[in-house]
DNA sequence: CAATAAAACTAATAAGCGTTAGTTTTGCAG
DNA sequence: CTGCAAAACTAACGCTTATTAGTTTTATTG
């Protein structure tokens, strides 16, 4: 009997999320067929079916696997004791890293989780509600230490969270700016506003 | 012989255009159907093509709409004597109104952009780069002028203009909070941060 | 009323979709 | 080498898609 080789068995799943967030991502779930995805992975469309359960499985693993890291790294920063403004600093550098280094998950996330099958669309929404919610908490013990101004606190979320997912516009300008000056000046611009 | 009834006839047609425009922003340009849209309008989907050319010409339609509004705004600041200052708040809140007025097309325009066919699509892009480059120019002439804090342009650009986009998710939080206030602290926060 | 054109309808087409069934190839274990 | 299972293949299924052709209805004008 063949062993089970989970190390190359589960590298190739792997490699077919990775191609179809890439595929997801340039096309839409909805355009993007199964035999594209086969043929980038390099293999025919029903040989897919050996590794994958379904097209829609491929986007809950991806929407999931992001919406995961995000909230852990929220669970990891609300365990430290540092203030409220290093804690908000974190969460955007934390964002911004996340759109430059997985950009092709994140972005599927961010535009496809609309096309999840339910229960997984309603749980995904319920997921990213907790999380914002959460960021708001953060906003108001801001506030009320004194150090954020006045502000409603889900408005400042929502400006937060939209900037930063607005950083999916840079990947095509990559060449012109360092992410360095990106995430410095993004960070400086969401804390401290534009205005002299 | 018939009279050619103009106003009955583009009145349709612009019926068929929101209704299109309300589906393609709750499905995805490529999972809406025109039986679906059909159905929405109250005709058979066949019934459809005696006003309009194509799916992707309602997409066409829709996206330059959009674009050629943001693009006139700008002409007409532009051409004001006030300061950067003023100029980039007036900009900022007619983003932010069209986002709220005009919810289902601006949404359509930002998302669903990537499905229109050449040349439409290269020049939509075009448009739109020429767009935000003229805002780059407002920001450095506001640095020059001592209004704006020393900032990359670009990221200032990209960062508000996300922001303000995030308003799509806001739609669904409408009765929480007043249009007013959020145009407010929105603009309040990208304008001079949250930092105290 | 008769003529006419706009706009609806039914029916059909060709193409593409996700997925399944059944078969063959591949590669490792005993 | 033999046996077996993972993973590839070919072929096909049933369904949906945008769109077209051809016909009928609707409504308005002279």
């Amino acid at each position: 009997m063949a062993k089970i080789k989970p190390g190359k068995n589960s590298s190739k799943k792997e490699l077919i999320t990775q191609k179809a967030a890439n595929l997801f991502k340039k096309k839409g779930f909805s355009s993007a067929s199964m035999r594209e995805l086969a043929e980038s992975v390099g293999v025919e469309a029903s040989s897919l079916y050996n590794h994958i359960g379904s097209k829609s499985e491929l986007l809950q693993e991806i929407c999931f696997k992001v919406a995961n890291i995000f909230t852990s790294y929220l669970d990891s920063i609300e365990n430290t004791v540092i203030n409220s403004s290093d804690k908000l600093e974190g969460i955007i550098r934390f964002h911004i890293n996340m759109m430059l280094n997985n950009f092709d998950e994140v972005y599927v996330a961010n535009h496809e989780w609309k096309h999840l099958q339910e229960p997984y669309l309603s749980n995904f929404l319920i997921q990213r509600r907790a999380y914002e919610k959460r960021l708001i908490i953060l906003i108001e013990n801001g506030i009320q230490a004194n150090e954020f101004k006045t502000t409603n606190p889900y408005v400042a979320v929502l400006t937060i969270l939209s900037a930063v997912r607005g950083l999916e516009f840079w990947q095509q300008h990559k060449k012109n700016i360092s992410s360095y000056v990106l995430e410095n000046d993004m960070v400086k611009h969401l804390l401290n506003g534009i205005i002299k």
